[in-house]
This record gives structure tokens, C-alpha cells and sequence, in this order.
DNA sequence: TTCTCTGCAAATGCTTTGCAGAGGC
DNA sequence: GCCTCTGCAAAGCATTTGCAGAGAA
């Protein structure tokens, strides 16, 4: 992300590293997952920052605030068009890079004006699908 | 809902009186929209009530637990397979029922059992959208 | 030097929990 | 009468905020 050298926000040591850990992230981590990650190496973080941070990514269009977690909000650096496979029970969350056909005929709109939209598939991953299998 | 007369579940005043607001309700309440409502009946009606009425009827599959809106959790007593329209600047969600074609590729799945969908569309409501454009 | 960012600690808001008494069945 | 449900109050978490000092530009 060669963001912050284009406009003026102050670099930081601690904004490099979360930069750096959401850099091709793919896990979807939530606030208390990255200060937990940049705590190994700057255990001086705190936690203002890293939401203060999440904030300023947010705000320009390189984080995705996800609503996909009932517990927490969950983050993700990946902002080209795309959806979410979401496990159940352990809250893994897949990428899916898939272009659906989604067309709302105009009197179902309500005359809402589209800006977005977002395709959520549930299941069970591997993982959770064979524990359930082993306790049958 | 008849539901709690086959089952064994001890009707009360509250939970009716909760079961009422919900019938048939297309607004999406939270946790605390309920307890608001039922408040102007019940004013000794405690939110710890509205949780566990709450918790018994999604175990039961007779409320759908939402996650639309970051700052709470909105329910929806509409079981029935449907999807949202949510606006983004007031959290108004309306039901889109509309069945769209999601396949997946089974590699896409990266293994996971799929169980469920829910297609979320982002837009401005008329009312917002209205407002937005008296300020430019 | 300037002004934003950081860390700390307290506050906030939603949700959960413990418990004793009330009241469905 | 039994046992779940209710209301109250306190606790639990995730997130936000106020503020003084630190540090990037």
C-alpha cells in the first residue's frame, strides 16, 4: 500500500506494522486480532491506536469493515469486489471471487438507490464439518 | 405463531406480549426496539427478558439473528428464505424476496458444507438519498 | 516547531449472567 | 408444588473518548 507516501497522514512504526500484517491478509482478522499480532513485536501498542488506525483505512477505501461476526467487527484489506464464505462454528471466513448475477427488478428497490452489495454463504468448513461427523 | 403451544414452553405475559410486536413485524428491530415497544405495555418488563425470549426463539428457528447493522443485532421474525436491502446512512432494511442463481464451483469451496445464503444490497433509502441531495 | 499520533485510563453501549422471588402449568 | 421465567443489578466485552506527552514532518 503505497498510500500514505501519496497523501498526509503521518507514518508511523506502529501504522507501518499494521500495514504490514493486513498487507495480503486474508483472515479476516477483527481489531483485537491485529493488536494481538503487532503486540509480539510492539508490545507498547495499545489498542486506541489500532482502532484509530482501522479508522483512518476505513475512511479512505482500503479496509472493509465486515458485519459477518456476531461478536465482533471484522476487517479485511481486500477491498476489489468480492464475497464471503463464512463457517458457522468457527467463524472462518473464505474469499469467494465470483461475479453473480444479482439484477433487483426497480419495484422491489422501493426506490432505494444501490451503491453495493454483498453475497454471504454459510456452511461448515472442513475442519468443523468432521468434528460434527466424529460426534454422530 | 403457535409454536409455543406444541412445544414446552411456558407462555407469559412478556413473551406474548414479545410475540405480538413480532408477528408479522418487517422493521428489523434490535434487542432494544423490542424492549421499547413492549415497554409501553409492560413498563416492569426487564431487557434481560427480551434477550431470553429472544435466545429461545432463534434456537427454535423462529428468529433470524442479524448481522446488518454494526452497532447491534437486528432480528427478523421472517424465517422465510429472503435477502436486504439495508441503507447505509439511517440502517432502514427492507426484504427483498427474490431468488437469485448463486452456484458455487465446488473448488471454490475450498471444501466447506454449504447450509445457507443471504445477499445483502447497500444503497441510500428515498428519504436519505432526498437529503443527501438537498446538501450539495 | 507544529500538529497529529500514541498510550493510558475511564467511559460508553450492547449483551450476558447471578440470584431470589414470582408465577405458569 | 415444581421448575422455569422474570426483574434487578452487576459483570463482561468490544469499542470510543479525553487528555497530556511523544514524535513525525
Amino acid at each position: 500500500m503505497g498510500y500514505f507516501e501519496e497523501k498526509k497522514f503521518k507514518m508511523t512504526p506502529q501504522r507501518a506494522a499494521i500495514l504490514g500484517f493486513l498487507d495480503g491478509n486474508k483472515s479476516h482478522p477483527s481489531a483485537d486480532d491485529i493488536f494481538e499480532a503487532i503486540s509480539v513485536e510492539y508490545p507498547m501498542i495499545s489498542r486506541a491506536t489500532v482502532y484509530n488506525t482501522i479508522e483512518v483505512l476505513k475512511d479512505n477505501g482500503l479496509l472493509w469493515e465486515l458485519s459477518i461476526d456476531d461478536e465482533r467487527k471484522r476487517y479485511d484489506p481486500n477491498t476489489n469486489m468480492h464475497h464471503h464464505l463464512i463457517c458457522t462454528k468457527c467463524r472462518k471466513v473464505v474469499d469467494i471471487h465470483i461475479e453473480f448475477d444479482l439484477q433487483v427488478p426497480e419495484d422491489a428497490l422501493g426506490g432505494f438507490k444501490l451503491t453495493g452489495r454483498h453475497v454471504e454463504f454459510y456452511g461448515l468448513c472442513p475442519e468443523c464439518a468432521d468434528i460434527g461427523d466424529k460426534q454422530k
